[in-house]
DNA sequence: CGAGCCCTTGAATCCTGTCAAATGCAGTGG
DNA sequence: CCACTGCATTTGACAGGATTCAAGGGCTCG
């Protein structure tokens, strides 16, 4: 079972639980459950949708317009929560799909109001796994809306190493980075030529390296001046698992 | 009093609350409030936040980068709940700043965790609201990242008389437009003097027009068209005041 | 009547998108 | 072992949409 040795708990990142609600998690997990990379989880057609936390891996919610257009709304990490949105609106607008192989816990969605009944404090945690998802819409719409293409692209690095370094702190400059540059052009509203030279400004600018799939931080502090990155606290965050 | 004799809650897109759920709401008011056009209501400077919910009157959430741009993250109208992301988080990231005269029910911050603890049902709705919110931003960021132009402005053309109207649900294709174009502009990423000309183009199709701080919608269909506009069902919504 | 704010418009610039083609690489099958 | 395919990356030329800069008009208000 997940609530009591996932492995994802054990990080520093993640506050502590009580037994209790440690048992109840139990409770309402169905199972663990794997899908392979490209695999859509929750999609906007559907009526109703499942409930996970990411364990491990990425996954990217997004949408997209008749014209083919499609916007990546934000990045998902393990410790997120998915399907949230579309199983308290009961209306699906956006797709998560996953872009590595990933873990994931599979919830009971039907025992969601019991846990609101039963465990006030889970049912704050969970308030607060959906206000902090807000809060990354928020800049990513801020970055899509008020930066340039450089800028932009500074902001997505420094943005994705900050989240998986809070989520795994060992020193060290590498990090995977398994998206594509269409990935990268669709969460930034660029064309895909247009993120790719960006990209490459960078590159020559000796601000960092993306290659076989990991990023390389080269310049961190560079990259904050070009992103006007602010640094934000790294705060005890709940897991719902 | 606010909870039981409150006017906003007399509108039909609000679901019903019991008489208990009536008696806390009304326990957490501090009070009823206004505010002018143009203040400030929860700054990104601040530490703390206070918790309101709007009962009339509108007011934007917005960002702003140390190169002067501002970025308008979500139209705020009555029943929207101000300040929750800044009280869950305990960081605030964003602004909040009325557009016209507001009325504002503010709730004691306090008792938020009393609020999980004695009504869950209430918690749950709370959780809907935030939810909801992110909702429309990943529709912002959709718009800003995805569209051209002409098609973000009737998008949000659309996406404000939807709103409205789904709060006053009169018939009538005219209601209160209190964003200026620099607000327009601020909200999709564009400069002002293309906003302008992009408004005018479409007023110019005979699509809308806007005069004298209001909003008629001419040919509603074709605004849909030109924006992609995917209609969505007008469900209950939860109303914490 | 002048100041300030918002809206409007034009011209020039430049950033970004579109189109197109070439490269490199992994996997497939002959 | 080697064509061949498919996919992601890379690059260039060009067009076009959006920004910037600038100036003028209409309006309210002191």
């Amino acid at each position: 079972m997940c609530a009591d040795k996932c492995r994802l708990r054990e990080l520093d990142i993640f506050k502590p639980n009580t037994a209790q609600e440690l048992e109840f998690m139990q409770s309402i997990k169905v199972r663990n459950t794997r899908f392979p990379a490209g695999k859509v989880i929750v999609s906007e057609r559907a009526s109703a949708a499942q409930l996970y936390t990411l364990l491990d891996g990425w996954a990217i919610r997004h949408k997209t317009l008749k014209n083919g257009r499609r916007q990546i709304l934000n990045i998902m990490f393990p410790g997120d929560l998915i399907g949230l949105q579309q199983n308290l609106l009961d209306e699906s607008t956006s797709n998560v799909e996953t872009i590595t192989e990933v873990e994931l816990c599979e919830l009971d969605r039907n025992k969601l109001w019991l846990l609101y009944q039963s465990f006030p404090s889970l049912a704050y945690d969970i308030t607060w796994i959906c206000a902090h998802e807000e809060q990354i819409v928020d800049d990513n719409l801020l970055n899509v809306g008020a930066r340039s293409a450089v800028e932009k692209i500074a902001m997505l690095i420094l943005h994705v190493f900050k989240r998986y370094r809070a989520l795994y702190p060992e020193s060290g400059k590498v990090i995977p980075f398994p998206l594509n540059q269409q990935d990268v052009a669709d969460a930034l509203g660029l064309s895909l030529a247009h993120t790719n030279k960006s990209l490459k400004k960078l590159e020559k600018l000796g601000l960092h390296k993306i290659q076989d799939g990991k990023l390389t931080i080269i310049n961190e502090k560079a990259l904050a001046t070009v992103a006007d990155y602010f640094e934000s606290p790294i705060t005890p965050r709940p897991l719902i698992c």
